[in-house]
This record gives structure tokens, sequence and C-alpha cells, in this order.
DNA sequence: GACACAATTGACAGCGCTGTCAATTCGCAG
DNA sequence: CTGCGAATTGACAGCGCTGTCAATTGTGTC
């Protein structure tokens, strides 16, 4: 019926131990038997049961990734990394599965727990914002469970994936003083998440290389939703000196600064220009394309889980790795008129 | 170390085997034993580790969730879905995968064999398009697989979810009849999908129901992208007999209708009324808000899924549920001037 | 060519649970 | 109170694989 380990082995002349030790690409054994055995396989298109790995090996093959619905609801950004992830783990014959973890109340460590034992994940891919909840990277240590971030804040013992966002929040904030804007405002994310520190940071830094002293009323606090970009972007057009150019810590919060423009008769870019983060693929479809990073989320979500694999497979400590962004401009960003 | 099924039946005093007819809820215990026995498993806080249920019982508790990334690269549509089906699943205690399953080429029934060997779920979850693929439900058939689908085109032989999309796209369209619109305009989807066909359906129903006779001009291809939206909208705006309202067959080609109007000088909705239909969160986002059909995704995966494991757990066949829509009406529809 | 040592291979038990089927207990008619 | 069928419970093997450790084979040295 079903092509059983032992099955091959007897095809291929061997014991079934060394049929599994050529499963497993485990060491000491010899490139012919090596050779033979995987031709037996291949022959007998022999698929191992996972749950018969899993209960003699102690382990699972199962990667999780974690991340947090409370403040993203099915966001296209987990989509995509989530998709990323996915072929990381395929190419490896791991199993994944998604997991939502509230970050509200207090119990989300039991939750952690929860999931640790009842699924048993080999390791798991944490995103933002949960890469930087100190109790539950303390859990995942303690319970000796290997986890890699997307975009952590903390850059020490971390491995996993991140984007200079400072360097590209200031390279965006750059190319608007380029265009010859002075007076430019700022939405920023919620307060303690690392995307929102460093671009808010990049912003800063743009600025005052320009010599320019911050003006606190152009900086105004936002959630990452679309409607924090309207609430923000009101405020900041009401000012008796409105800014020229407004730089939206994310894509959402930049749609709503858009929305708040039209709203209040303001044309974008000849009244203000607008630019956002993330290079969500509504910014290319906005009116006017939005000016933004591009973010490689996929591509992260896949680096991430590569980098987790490498540790689970053995192969040594994993990387936090840097990757590059790029600065998509479009329509919605002009010189001041 | 690891609390095992066996440490439970010392401690309820009974024999391994009952302790699994508890965990398993099946038939023949009686009420006293059982209740013993499930104070045991909370007291030791009992953790069934389910590779050795899967290896002796033969069963994954695992539930697949197959969608085509081909058609629809990440879309919230998706995630939504992804959501319900995964609460569906854990209050069942069923794990789930996802799976892309491009329906490009001709192997995807090869490709859908190998997720099954390779994984053995117990069932499968399918998103459109991949509902309607008659290989493909051949194949799952043969093997025994039960599976459930989310909006599928036939409503013979499945279970699963559906929505009355024919009456729904009827209801927007007699919502812009009743504004005064006579030259209403409709920008269909992918030819062969279920949804285009249905609110293709709706459309012409209620146009006829007004006493109109179909110009063919008016109804364009489209592929449910912004992209093909913006085309198709941009041919209705060239006509000599503009259209005064588009109905386009989802969110994201009613965008790309948006965009083309905006592009043309056209006022939305004062110069022509725009429509959509699954109400994505961009909907309420756009400038002006779309007016559009929502679909309730999120719990229409879940019931899916929950019909879906009616029959893994032997609870019966499993319906195919009909779900509710709303009329969802905002600004980008108007009178026509 | 013999020896020590390393590399390769295999025998066997057992991971934690459930299927099968036999043993026991229960409920009830007579 | 006995006997009989049905309901309940348990004994035991085994699901398909890997860990442990012993047996075997190969390699290099003097």
């Amino acid at each position: 019926m079903r092509v059983r380990l032992e099955d091959v082995a007897r095809r291929a002349g061997v014991s079934p131990k060394t049929v599994s030790r050529v499963l497993n690409d485990e060491a000491n054994v010899t490139d012919a038997t090596r050779q033979r055995v995987t031709a037996a396989m291949e022959a007998m298109d022999y698929r191992p049961l996972s749950s018969a790995r899993s209960l003699a090996g102690n382990r699972s093959f199962l990667v999780a990734m974690l991340y947090d619905n409370n403040d993203n609801p099915a966001s296209t950004y987990l989509a995509e990394i989530q998709d990323g992830v996915l072929e990381a783990c395929d190419t490896h014959r791991y199993n994944m599965m998604v997991r939502p973890l509230r970050m509200r109340g207090d119990d989300f460590v039991r939750r952690l727990d929860a999931v640790i034992s009842d699924h048993h994940p080999d390791g798991i891919v944490l995103t933002p914002p949960i890469t930087d909840y100190a109790p539950l990277l303390k859990r995942l240590r303690e319970r000796h469970v290997p986890f890699a971030s997307v975009s952590p804040m903390s850059r020490v013992d971390n491995i996993g994936v991140a984007m200079d966002e400072q360097l590209a929040a200031r390279t965006m904030v750059e190319h608007l003083l380029s265009l010859g804007h002075r007076r430019i405002a700022h939405v920023s994310g919620i307060a303690d998440h690392g995307a929102s520190r460093w671009r808010l940071a990049g912003y800063r830094e743009a600025m005052a290389g320009a010599g320019l002293v911050e003006d606190p009323k152009l900086v105004v606090q936002g959630a990452f939703t679309f409607a924090s970009g309207v609430a923000a972007a009101r405020q900041l057009f009401a000012l008796k000196k409105r800014p020229t150019a407004v730089f939206a810590a994310n894509d959402d919060m930049a749609s709503g600064v858009m929305w708040a423009a039209n709203e209040r008769g303001l044309k974008v870019p000849q009244d203000v220009s607008v630019c956002g983060f993330d290079d969500i693929p509504l910014a290319s479809q906005l009116w006017p394309a939005l000016t933004t990073i591009r973010q490689p989320s996929r591509e992260m979500g896949k680096v991430a889980a590569l980098q987790l694999l490498e540790v689970l497979r053995g192969r040594g400590g994993g990387q936090l790795v840097q990757m590059p962004f790029s600065l998509e401009i479009r329509d919605s960003t002009a010189r001041p008129s």
C-alpha cells in the first residue's frame, strides 16, 4: 500500500537505519550508499510520514509564524511575509503554521505556551510588532524554541532579517528637501513599534542635516491606520503655517493624509506633497500614485525563515540579514509652489 | 517530564484506552468515567501529542486551505478567509496549513497529489477560483479527501459556503437604476470565474428588469485587477455615448475605474458613478468612498471550514451554507447630472 | 602485514497513541 | 435470583520512524 522506509531499505539493500540517515542528510554514509538509497527512494516515490518522524525523532518539522492581529488585521504586508516564509519552509520540507497572537492583555505568554505545548513547533518566525515583547522573547529562550524575527527592534541576540529603516526614512525626507520643501511634517506610528522609532529618527536626522530646527507641531502621532492618518492630517492642515509636505510613517496613513487633503480642497502634490513607507499595493493605485519606500516584504519573510532553518537544521547560528530598500518616486511629491 | 495519556489513565484509575476514548469523544463511556477522566486531564494539563495520534490513528488533524496565487497575489480577501478558517480549525483542535496551488500549467493535479501525499490533510478548504477545476475535484473524490468550498460555482455535490452573488449584483445595479441611471456599464472579471458569471448575470437581470436593452459596448471584460479596471474604463470613457455609471465586478477594478475617471478629468460621482463588489478595506478609504457589496469573507472562511469539520468529525454530511450580503452605499454613486 | 583507530552500517527498542478484540460489568426479563 | 444480550472497559500489538549502541568494514602507521 504505502511505501515505507523499510521498503526502500529492502530495495536498496541496506538497513532501515541507513535509509533514515540518508533521509535526514546525516553524516557517515558513503556516497555510493547514499546514491543507491536516493535512487530507491525516487524509484518508489517514497514519502516519509511526518507523524512517524516526529514521534520517533522528537521534532515536528513545523515552523510557526506568529503575528499580532490586534494592530494589523489581515494586512497585505503580513500576507506577503507569510508567502515568503512558506516558500522557505517548502524548500526544506518543513511545514508552516500561522498563529495570531493578540498582544493585548497580559496573558500572551500563557497563550504562547499553549501554542508551543499544543503544536511543538521546531522554530518560530516573529513578525512586527511582536518581535520586541521582552517577556515573550524571554519565554522562547527559556523553552529553547529557536526563533527568527522580521524587522526586530534590537539587532543584538536576534537572527532574521532587517532593513535600515532609519536610512530609508532619511532618504525619503531628503528627497522632499531636495525638491525644496522646508516645512515638512511627519505622521508617526504607534510609539513603541520599532518601525515608528526608526522612521521618526530618520526624519529628524534628515531635517537636522539640512540645518532645520524641529517644529514640534509638525510631528503628529498616528497609529499606522488610515483613520489615524486622516486625523493627523486634519490637525496639520489646520495649522496657521501649514506644512508643504507630509511624510507619513506608512502608506496606510499616507492615504489618510491624501484623503484629508482632498477633504480640505488641497491638491496633491500642487498644494501639498505626501509620501509614505512600505509600498503596499494600494500605493501605486492611489491618485496620484504615492511616493514611498519599497520594502521587499515577501523576500524578507523568506530570508527570515531561511535563517531560522539554518539553525533548525544544525547548520550554525543564523544571521541578521540586512535587506535593501528603494525610494519609489511617483506622483504625490513635487516642488512646493 | 511530559504528561502522557498513560499518566492521565493512572490518575483517573482507568485504562489508557478509556482515556483515548474520552479524548476522541467516542461513545460507550459512562458519564461518571468521562468526568473522572476529563478532570484528570485538566488537573494534569494534559496535551495529546498529535504526531502520536496521527501515527496510531492514521489521521492528521490537518486541514489544508488551497488557494490560487496566480490570479490573486496576497489579497486581503484571502487573508480574511484564512483567518476564518483558522478560527474554525482552532475550536476543534485541528491544525491548518495554507498551500498556494498555481492553476497555470496542466500539472496542478500532480501538485495536488504531492500535497496530499506529503501532508495527508484530513480535509481541504478550497477558495475561488480553484473551487471549480473539475480535474482537481475529481482527484479529491478519487482519493477520498473531503473538501469544502468557499463560493463554488456549482451548488450541487458541494459543501461549504456561498453567497447569492447574482442577487447582490442585481441589487447593486438596481441601486444605480433607482438613482436614475440608464447607461450603466459593467466591467466583468475573468471569464470562467464563478464570481464573474454571477455578477454579470445579476447586472443583466437588473437591466432587463428595467426594460433596458443591453448595449454590448457597455460590457467590458476585465481581469479582477486594478490595471484591468483602468484599461476597461478608458475604453468606456472614450465612447461617444459615455456611461453615467460603471459597475465593476470587484473593488480592485472599481478603484481602477475611479483612477481612469480622474485621469480623464471626470468627477466621481458628479460626472460618473462608480461601484464595486467585495468591500475590501481600500473601498472605504478611497476618495470618494466606494459604494460596494459587502461580503463577510472572514465569516465565510469560518463557515466553510466548520462544514468540513462536521464531516471530518463524523457528524454528518455538511451543508452548503448561504451567507447574507449587504449593499454599502457610500459616496461614489449619485444621481446622474 | 598486523594493529589501532575511525568511519560506516545495522539490530533493536521504543516514541505516545489507537485499532482490534476479548473480558468484564450492567440492565433487565423471567 | 439467574441468565442473556448490550454496554463498557481493558490488554495488547503495532503505526513508521529514529536514538542508542554494538558490529563491521575501511584506513593509515610502523
